[in-house]
DNA sequence: AAGCATTAAGCTCGCATTCG
DNA sequence: CGAATGCGAGCTTAATGCTT
């Protein structure tokens, strides 16, 4: 349509007056007194008038020396709006190529725009995590969350070997980050209980494992003894999230954070 | 084919927030 | 406190589809 296509734009590198791209928004590039930067000889200043017009009225030190001043200024304002309206591009395309990558990772997503996407995105995102929650209900998978669960079964639910005696059973089952301490930090803790285990079962998935014990409790106190292991495993949660705490500072923002450009290879300059 | 409306995408700006 | 960065809004342009 008669304009300079965006391609083309670079051509105006540092040239923003003569470029018509967003000059809608009721605020001038003038109000900067950035008016033909870069591409005249003859800069405006931010009071309006020329570099030329004021030199000729006046050669003396002490005007040249405020001149300079706004020179300088408007220097500075057109380096930061360089230097913005660069890192905006750079967003742009950091965006750009995430949803890239989530196209990718969604089929069927090839013909359609940024908001479909999404929205596609979304219903793939609930349906794997219908699905993750179907397949934990069958198999003993370690739950998202960290968890701590005791509770009393009956030997049949809990097919305890056949060394055991027929009494109910405490199944204690801890889900938590499998780290390199998890283990030995469960078996300091349990062993000052002196328990009977009679069965037990480790599932590790993503990172995160599951510890399943069954345990066969004293005569008469399995109350007591499920309520011991809850709190001795509960003490592992505890250890696990306290150190956390002194974790790199970054893991534990809630601000927004910044994170440098493009992780991926891209870099521009 | 021309004209028009709609939509997607990119650009710039101004303000708010964060960081050094 | 100034610079860097994030974000939403308003704008333009190009592409597409529809109607005449």
């Amino acid at each position: 349509m008669g304009s300079v296509p965006f391609s083309d734009t670079e051509l105006f590198d540092g040239f923003y007056g003569g470029f018509g791209g967003g000059g809608g928004c009721g605020h001038g590039y003038d109000e900067y007194g950035l008016g033909q930067l870069g591409a005249s000889t003859s800069p405006v200043l931010a009071d309006g008038g020329t570099e030329e017009a004021d030199g000729a009225a006046a050669s003396t030190e002490l005007l040249e020396a405020p001149k300079r001043k706004g020179d300088r200024r408007s220097e500075k304002a057109a380096m930061a709006l360089k230097s913005h309206s660069e890192a905006e591009r750079r967003r742009r395309e950091r965006i750009n190529a995430h949803l890239a990558t989530l196209r990718t990772m969604v089929p069927c997503t090839d013909k359609m725009d940024k908001a479909a996407l999404l929205a596609e995105v979304i219903t793939h995102v609930k349906k794997l995590k219908t699905s993750a929650a179907r397949i934990r209900s069958h198999c003993a998978v370690p739950a998202d969350a960290d968890d701590v669960a005791v509770e009393l079964v009956s030997p049949d639910a809990a097919s305890p070997p056949p060394s055991h005696g027929g009494g109910l059973l405490v199944k204690a089952t801890l889900s938590c980050d499998d780290g390199a301490d998890v283990f030995a930090d469960v078996r300091s803790a349990l062993r000052p209980l002196r328990l009977r285990v009679v069965g037990s079962e480790v599932t590790t998935l993503g990172g995160r494992v599951r510890l399943t014990f069954l345990i066969s409790p004293p005569p008469g106190d399995d109350a007591g003894l499920a309520e011991s292991v809850r709190q001795a495993l509960q003490s592992v949660l505890d250890k696990a999230n306290s150190a956390l705490e002194f974790a790199p500072r970054a893991s534990l923002l809630n601000k927004r954070r910044r994170v440098s450009t493009f992780e991926s290879s891209s870099s521009s300059s």
